[in-house]
RNA sequence: AGGAGGUUAGCUCAGUUGGUAGAGCGCCACCCUUACAAGGUGGAUGUCGUCGGUUCGAAUCCGGCACCUCCUACCA
């Protein structure tokens, strides 16, 4: 039975990951009722190297909520995605091989890359290239993930798998294009977009982030056509070639003269209209602005409103573009000064550029003052490290600017736990001001299903695109329905577009994806929608997000019935851990050195949306819960053993637990039950946790401390038997409430002697009250004879003896509304006490307050 | 600037219908007690951020303020 001396948590680890997979004990069955499944809509981690101690955390509490409701009885959901798709894919293969994905160049067959210790200057291959190295470190990553995945000892059902570069997903993904796009509710533009120079792509609003920097306020002088000057005060003085109109407030002073004219900027002496309107700030600045193609979104407003033209001077790249003076667009009163002093801006990149011109300024005498140092917010993207441009280009935009309010509605159908973070939902629909954009002119993606025909005189359609039929497609490879092949890029014939979509196009979808939407009916009614999304809040607007979004527009039925946000791991100094902070924990070697179950413990101890500080010493507190369960474990083995029991012998002889102790013991676990069980049907892991932990520390230091001479002495009596009978229960039912929060260690101790009622503890079910019918006596009898004994060791203690000290006289007194209740424990608490019976004094007190008194001689 | 959360023991945190302030860790003292020394028992430690209100009674309810964290926006 049970042959350990100390546990050994990597040995059981080992053995029970291994028996879990082979016995399928986590697997979804398919077909039966769909009310009684609990689906979850599991986070697909990115894969970008490894895990860290933050994935661990937030997985662990998912977990245990899916251990729970698979207890219940419920047909658990539980599947996993591998998010390999996008630019962390990409950025993780640049600096690991040391290439970049050059789509000029050719396939070379036989390429051989080689992972790189140190930074080394990348090395273009072909975009076929490329992907292939993609697609293979993607499954080795994967294979690691999985790994530490199956060690944390997470519940998943591994035949539930689905990577979003996969052909499933990419089906999936494409068809949601498909029905969006015949539903009108997305389009193709051309217009200004956020754009990352380095990374060169398009990215949407949800991946903007700012940054603090250092900028400088210059205050440069423009003339007035006709007499006149003002100043306008700019941080981005290299846009000056941009710009296309100035504008004041309408009540404005000191510019209403100006208004209906137009100015001349300076250096290169263009002419452009001075326009009042609201949207300039008289308090800021010097209260007139430039309007430049683009600085910024108001920019881009403004531009549009007013309907000015564009003038583009940046590359995709970031850098100041040739123009001609000469062309009408640009055209100056001095096209020979302003090509001047263009050329020596062309070519440099925006910030090398915004302090060349300063240079330019002084020399044409037209900055008044120096440039005055300010700190302002600059927009970048999250992933990048250059700020972002505004750059127009063609790109898909999914309409959700049109469908704010139905999406604030939305929200509220699902449950969010906790309540609070549904605001920060809401915020963020709120203060949209641009579409969706999901083109990105990236490579490892998944494709547009669509082609655009080409006219006979060579212009692209960008209109009436071509839909593809059969999914998922590649339509870089593959011609549309009614075209050939050859046809391809060329008069009358068709073309594809090289962009891919988002990533979040995709992983939005992780409830169709799972639930093989229009592919499989049936299944999709089984599983959509999801009773739980777990996903941590700083992707609130993004994945929570996108996936309303999506489900709102393809189904009308929101994508889940809860959505429960996770915290974070944040260091000693209370900041994220996060790769570029250094401060990242990888989980492998914690969970070596403290056990799985310690791990777990921890993950699970913090509350539902709370961040949490990580910190080793909170990994001893779950070993030591693991050893005591272990020992417990053993100790109430040790006295049931040579009687045979078993858990049908438990089961059937429940009644035959006759002390009053012992009763009233078992209401105190009833109401444990209880309690736990209604928290964790709230998500919320971690009151339940405390309160069956505390519970089982009063089981092993009082209950058991309590009873033990009974047992040991009175085996083959009724009283006996009585205490046998309540340690085994109580055992049964602490394995039981623990199982999904230490799931090692509790089938460890399961298969020593209650296999026989289910194979794994993990598959066995929920407590629920076996005994209740029973008329116990209430709490009060355990409680009573648990604050005697608190007092008789309280007194040794101070006494400075040994517990195990006999007792040579003791006086107790007690109410005397309560002496029935300590003859009902007087036997046990003598026992464990180590007092002679003649020791004994009961004294009577009228008081009936509820405070006993002792007094003993040792 | 708007929003969310927070402020309880040295540290990390519970305290969900208002009723004598809690746990773990750490600290101190003691104890080899027939599960457990990787253990056990006991102890010390608090103006419950601050000011005011409601109440017989407030960590808890209401209002003001301060500070911390996060989200969003503005950023000429």
């Amino acid at each position: 039975m049970m042959k350990l001396k100390k546990y050994n948590p990597s040995e059981i680890e080992t053995k029970y990951q291994k028996a879990w997979l082979e016995n399928n004990t986590y697997a979804y069955k398919p077909g039966l009722s769909k009310e009684n499944n609990f689906i979850i809509d599991t986070a697909p981690p990115t894969i970008s190297g490894s895990l860290h101690i933050g994935h661990v955390f937030s997985y662990t509490q998912t977990d245990v909520l899916a251990r729970f409701q698979r207890m219940l009885g419920k047909n658990v959901f539980y599947p996993m995605g591998w998010d390999d798709n996008g630019l962390p894919t990409e950025k993780r293969i640049q600096t690991l091989y040391g290439i970049y994905c050059d789509p000029m160049k050719n396939y070379e067959k036989n390429l051989v890359v080689e992972k790189q210790t140190k930074k080394v200057p990348l090395r273009p291959v072909s975009r076929k290239n490329f992907l292939e190295i993609c697609h293979q470190q993607v499954l080795e990553d994967e294979k690691k993930y999985k790994k530490l995945w199956s060690h944390i000892a997470l519940s998943v059902d591994w035949n539930q798998t689905y990577e979003t570069i996969g052909a499933h997903s990419q089906k999936i993904s494409q068809k949601s294009f498909l029905d969006l796009y015949e539903k009108n509710l997305i389009e193709n533009r051309f217009t200004p977009v956020s754009w990352d120079v380095n990374f060169q792509t398009a990215i949407a609003q949800a991946d903007i982030e700012d940054r603090e920097r250092q900028g400088f306020y210059h205050d440069i002088r423009f003339e007035v056509k006709g007499g006149g000057q003002f100043t306008i005060s700019t941080t981005r003085p290299e846009l000056l070639a941009a710009c296309v109109a100035v504008t004041a407030h309408p009540e404005d002073d000191r510019y209403k003269k100006f208004f209906s004219k137009t100015a001349i900027t300076p250096l290169f002496g263009a002419e452009v209209p001075i326009i009042p309107s609201s949207h300039a700030d008289p308090e800021k600045g010097t209260g007139i602005l430039m309007i430049c193609t683009f600085g910024d979104m108001e920019d881009v407003h403004f531009w549009q409103k007013h309907s000015l033209p564009l003038k583009q001077i940046l590359t995709s790249q970031g850098r100041l573009k040739e123009i001609s003076f000469q062309e009408e667009i640009f055209k100056s009163v001095d096209s020979e000064k302003a090509k001047k002093y263009y050329a020596t801006l062309c070519g440099l990149k925006v910030l090398k550029a915004r302090t060349q011109i300063v240079d330019l300024l002084k020399e044409e005498n037209v900055l008044v003052g120096e440039p005055k140092a300010t700190t302002q917010f600059v927009k970048y993207y999250e992933k990048g490290d250059q700020a972002l441009e505004l750059i127009p280009t063609r790109q898909w935009f999914i309409k959700i600017l049109d469908y704010k309010q139905e999406l604030i509605e939305y929200g509220k159908k699902v449950i969010w736990h906790p309540p609070s973070f549904y605001k920060r939902y809401e915020q963020w629909v709120e203060n949209l001001n641009q579409d969706w954009c999901i083109s990105r002119q990236r490579f490892f993606g998944v494709p547009f299903p669509i082609w655009y025909p080409i006219h006979s005189n060579s212009e692209i359609d960008y209109k009436n695109v071509l839909l593809a039929s059969q999914l998922p497609t590649d339509p870089m490879k593959t011609a549309p329905k009614g075209y050939k092949e050859e046809q391809r890029d060329k008069a009358n014939g068709f073309t594809a577009t090289p962009d891919v979509m988002d990533t979040w196009a995709t992983s939005s979808l992780t409830p169709f994806i799972s639930s093989h939407w229009v592919y499989d009916l049936k299944r999709h009614n089984e599983l959509f929608p999801a009773d739980l999304r777990p996903q941590a809040h700083e992707i609130i607007r993004t994945w929570a997000f996108y996936t309303i979004v999506k489900s709102y527009f393809h189904t009308k039925c929101p994508p889940w019935k809860n959505i429960a946000i996770s915290g974070w791991v944040v260091d000693p100094n209370r900041s994220k851990m996060s790769k570029s902070k250094g401060n990242i924990i990888t989980p492998e070697q914690t969970i070596k050195n403290y056990s799985a179950d310690a791990v777990r413990y921890w993950a699970t101890k913090s509350r539902l949306g709370q961040d949490t500080v990580y910190e080793e010493r909170m990994f001893k507190t779950g070993q030591r819960l693991t050893t005591k369960i272990f020992n417990a474990a053993k100790f109430v083995n040790l006295q049931v053993e040579d009687q045979k029991f078993s858990i049908s012998y438990l089961k059937n002889n429940i009644n035959s637990i006759t002390e009053p102790v012992d009763q009233s013991w078992l209401v105190k676990l009833e109401v444990l039950v209880e309690q736990a069980s209604s928290h964790l049907k709230n998500f919320e892991y971690s009151l339940s946790l405390d309160l069956i932990e505390k519970t089982f520390w009063i089981f092993c230091d009082n209950y058991l401390e309590l009873i033990k001479s009974r047992t040991y002495q009175l085996k083959d009596k009724p009283e006996g038997l009585s205490g046998l009978l309540s340690l085994d229960y109580s055992l049964y039912l602490f394995l039981k409430l623990f199982a999904p929060y230490l799931p090692y260690i509790t089938e460890e101790v399961w298969s020593w002697r209650y296999k026989e009622e289910q194979n794994s503890i993990h598959n066995s079910k929920w407590p629920t009250p076996l005994i209740s019918d029973k008329k116990f006596t209430s709490k009060e009898t355990i409680e009573l004879a648990f604050s005697i004994l608190e007092l008789i060791r309280n007194e040794k203690s101070s006494q400075q003896k040994s517990l195990a000290t006999e007792v040579k006289t003791i006086s107790i007194t007690i109410p005397s509304n309560k002496i029935k209740l300590f003859q009902f424990c007087k036997q046990d608490i003598l026992k464990a006490g180590h007092i002679p019976e003649k020791a004994l004094t009961i004294l009577e007190s009228k008081d009936k307050e509820e405070s006993y008194k002792i007094s003993l001689t040792l």
